[in-house]
Order: structure tokens, then sequence, then C-alpha cells
RNA sequence: GCCGGGGUGGGGUAGUGGAUAUCCUUGGGGACUGUGGAUCCCCGGACCCGGGUUCAAUUCCCGGUCCCGGCCCCA
């Protein structure tokens, strides 16, 4: 009998697997440097944790289940109410603080480009205190990222602000700001006339309306934020602290690297508890969903405990990426440097050639033969496996102790004591 | 949840209402216990599942399932 997969869920191949592990491994050593501290959470949680802050629109699209005790339960979502009740479960906890995890994390809904039903995630939050700096620090952390998987010049950063957002909407006389939020969220999948007549749905005339898709059809330097809104909203309608802030955050944000960041105003993402900034990552063509997401949600801890943190933070999908780094042919592994395949052709006893491959590991990956097969079929191996060298050790090498090593590459060869050998592979090695 | 397009060895494919289902590649073994991505030889491996129509279904029809893509939603 023949079991298929489940829908949206996949297998991982070393193939796919290589890159994946650099991938995560980049974003965490990033993370690291920064300073940030690694966390995990239970991946399955009380329903009741996303009914709280989401509501039952999110609830539907879970993985979630009655378990034999009678629980409503779900695989999560998303790390971010988990790390909230651990955060507020702990008091001890001094602020700044700065986490991050890895967590699987599962929907349900119907797969398609970029997206499955379960996905890994890169998540960064800094909780406490509520600055430009925090902002600028997560924000940078992403894009920091992003270079460090040779990505630069491959996305853009766009960031907005829910708070200015908002007084913009009012501002053109829309009352319905979620509703609004919704189309506007929709912008990069409508046209203008679809999306004129949503905005009118939400209270707008005509001409304010268009006057919004012009404000959010094109995205700007921060640094130009007042310019673009002066004449826009009425000066006492918008705090001046805010665009400030934004203008220096986006200021900020230039410190870590040297992509484009923009201010757009059509980014507001769906999750209501946004308070602040928020931003999202996109490549350069136009051509995924957005790469990562975040922002600054200063009211969750509230809704799930009786403390009041402010955070701000972001996550960066494992299946987005991947199609960015296949389509900009950056998805392959880590290298290790130089490798050792340890071919042999001794009969019966192989312990010369075992010491040899364990005298190497101390230093530098090795591949000792299993097999009991010819020469010709060990060299095949050796360059099926990527190594760099293959040592060949036959009954000369063992009675003289010496090895021989082959370039892979170059195809030169030489014979030479196995003391020698390894005293200059300890000398070449970094540690 | 809804809509569209698909499913032939591990990957890529050809083909057919009836015969031993094509080719390439990959995998295993051998030539080959002293030199690699080669060559030659041998071997293994497939019509997604169920039902219907039919003398006969991998082929036609229906349903399911999975894959790809879109909607909804976006964590």
């Amino acid at each position: 009998m023949k079991i298929e997969k489940i829908k949206g869920f996949r297998d991982q191949f070393p193939e796919d697997m290589g890159p994946r592990k650099r991938l995560l491994g980049v974003a965490e050593r990033q993370a690291e440097i920064f300073g940030f501290l690694k966390v995990d959470v239970p991946s399955l949680e009380s329903l009741d944790l996303y009914r709280i802050k989401s509501g039952e629109e999110l609830v539907s699209q879970t993985y979630s289940f009655v378990d034999k005790g009678g629980r409503e339960v779900t695989m999560i979502p998303e790390f971010t109410p988990s790390v909230v009740r651990m955060l507020t479960s702990r008091k001890d906890i001094s602020r700044p603080v700065r986490w991050y995890g890895t967590p699987k994390l599962w929907r349900y809904e119907e797969p398609q480009a970029g997206r499955l039903r379960e996905h890994i995630q890169f998540n960064a939050d800094i909780f406490g205190p509520d600055t430009a700096e925090a902002d600028a620090e997560v924000i940078g952390l992403a894009a920091s990222i992003l270079d460090s998987l040779e990505l630069n010049g491959e996305y853009e950063i766009r960031i907005s602000n829910r708070e200015i957002t908002e007084k913009l909407l009012k501002s053109l006389g829309i009352t319905d700001i979620q509703a609004a939020f919704a189309v506007i969220d929709r912008f990069r999948k409508t046209d203008e006339e679809s999306f004129v007549s949503g905005i009118m749905e939400t209270g707008a005339s005509r001409e304010q309306a268009q006057k919004l898709h012009e404000m959010i059809s094109k995205p700007f330097g921060v640094g130009e934020l007042k310019k673009k809104i002066t004449g826009s909203i009425p000066e006492e309608d918008i705090g001046q602290d805010i665009m400030e802030r934004m203008m220096y955050t986006g200021k900020l944000i230039g410190t870590y690297t040297e992509s484009s960041v923009k201010y757009d105003f059509s980014i507001v993402r769906g999750l209501s508890y946004y308070t602040g900034i928020v931003f999202e990552a996109f490549d350069i063509m136009g051509e995924f969903r957005s790469i990562l997401g975040g922002g600054r949600y200063n009211n969750l801890a509230a809704l799930l405990s009786d403390q009041d943190i402010p955070a701000v933070g972001f996550g960066m999908g494992d299946v987005v990426i991947e199609l960015l780094m296949k389509r900009a042919g950056k998805w392959h592994p880590e290298s290790y440097g130089d490798s050792y395949y340890v071919a042999s052709l001794l009969r019966g006893d192989k312990a010369y050639a075992f010491e040899t491959a364990n005298s190497i590991r101390r230093f530098r990956k090795a591949v000792v033969e299993v097999s009991e097969r010819g020469l010709s079929s060990q060299m095949k191996a050796a360059a099926s496996t990527g190594c760099t060298y293959a040592l060949i050790i036959g009954d000369k090498e063992a009675k003289s102790g010496t090895v021989t090593v082959r370039d892979l590459t170059t195809g030169e060869q030489k014979t030479l004591y196995r003391e020698e050998f390894l005293d200059s592979l300890e000398k070449e090695s970094p540690q």
C-alpha cells in the first residue's frame, strides 16, 4: 500500500536540506551577532491563544483539532503569541529582551506559490523599549540576514506606519478603518478602479479615493515623508513626532545596509495587532510574495496578560526566500573547504585507512570507504561526494607509513609520509 | 472552502481501447584490488487510487487523492 504525503507538507531531501540549513544557519548567526538569544515554543497550543487576538477568521485557517482530553488545540500558526506568553510568565527577565527562534508553523489553507501548510519561519523580536532604535535594530537584522545570504540588490525594504496611515485615512473621510486596511492590503492585486470603489465603500469620496490611490502607488524615500504628507493631511491631524521618528528610523536602517529602503503606504500587514511601524521585504522584480514582514505590536502582551510590554519583531518564512535564492543562483549548501575521500585497497583489516580518516577529522571533513570495490569505483564515489581530495591507501602505503593524496580538481597526485600529511593539515587549518 | 491545469520507473519523456509499454537519465552489479565524472556489458524500477462503460481500460467517463497555479486570507 502506497501512502501519500499529506497535502501541503514536504519531504526534505539533502539537495534542499543543505541549502536550507545554510539559510537558517546564516539567520541564526546574524541574530546571535546582534545579541539575540534563541528560544523555542511548543508546536501545539490552545486554540484560545489565537482567538483572543485574531478572531475566527484566523482560527478557521489553523491546523486545529480536539485532542483526546476534549481540549481545542492547534498546531501553532505563528510564533509571537507563544513567545509573548513565555515572556509574560517570567518577571525576572531584564529588558530589552532580544529573542529569536526558528519554529515550524502550520496553516490549514490551500497550498500555492510560496505557501505551504507547513513551513519554517525565522522570527526575531525586541521587547521593552518603544523606540526608533529598537525598530531599526529589528529591521537592520532582517536586512543583514538577507545581505549575508548574498541577496544584496535582490530585495528592497518597504516601511510604513499604521498610525500615520490611519490618520491619513481619517483625513480622507474614511470611517471604516479596518475595511480600508483590507482594501489597501489587496492593492497589489487589484486595478485602480476596484481599489477606488473599494475605498469609497469605506466612507471616502471618489476624489479622495483617487488621491489615496495616487499616494499608495508611489513608494518614496523615507526622508521625504513629511514633504509627501504635508498638503494631504491637515497639520493638526498628524503628530509631527511620529513622522520625525519614521524618518529617523529610515536613517538608522541605512547604517545596516546599502539596500533600498522606501516608504510605502500600501504596506499595512493584515495582522490586526500591529500598532506602529510595519515593514516588508520584497524581491526586486516583484515576482514573489513578501520575503519577510513585521512591525511594532505594543498591545499584544496586554491582551494576553496583565502586563504592558511594547514589542517589535518580524518573521521570515523559508518558502519565499527559497524561491528567491533559487532564482538568484544562491541556493547552495555551506562549503566545508577541503575535504578528503579515503579510498582503500587494503584487504581485510582496514585499520590503517580508518586511523588516517579519523586523524583527518580532527581538522577536516573526511569520508571513508565502507564498501568492498575496485579503486576505479571508489574514485567515482569520491567525485560524487564532492570531496576535493582523495586519499589512496593500499598495501604499499600501509607498509611504508605513507598516504597517496590526489587532488580531484587538478588530478595532481603525490605520496608522502602520513605524519607529514597530517602536520600540513593542522598547519593549514584555521582552528 | 472555492476555481483552473496536471499525474506513465527515482528524475525527464514516448505511446496505445487489445501484443513483452519507448527512449534518456539515475540507481545496483561486473569488466576493475593501484587511479575518478569515461567506455562496454548485465540487472532493478512505472501507467496515482476507486468505481463505471467495454469482450477488453494505462488509454474513455465519474469520484477521490496528490502536485502546480489562482481566489479567500495572509501568520
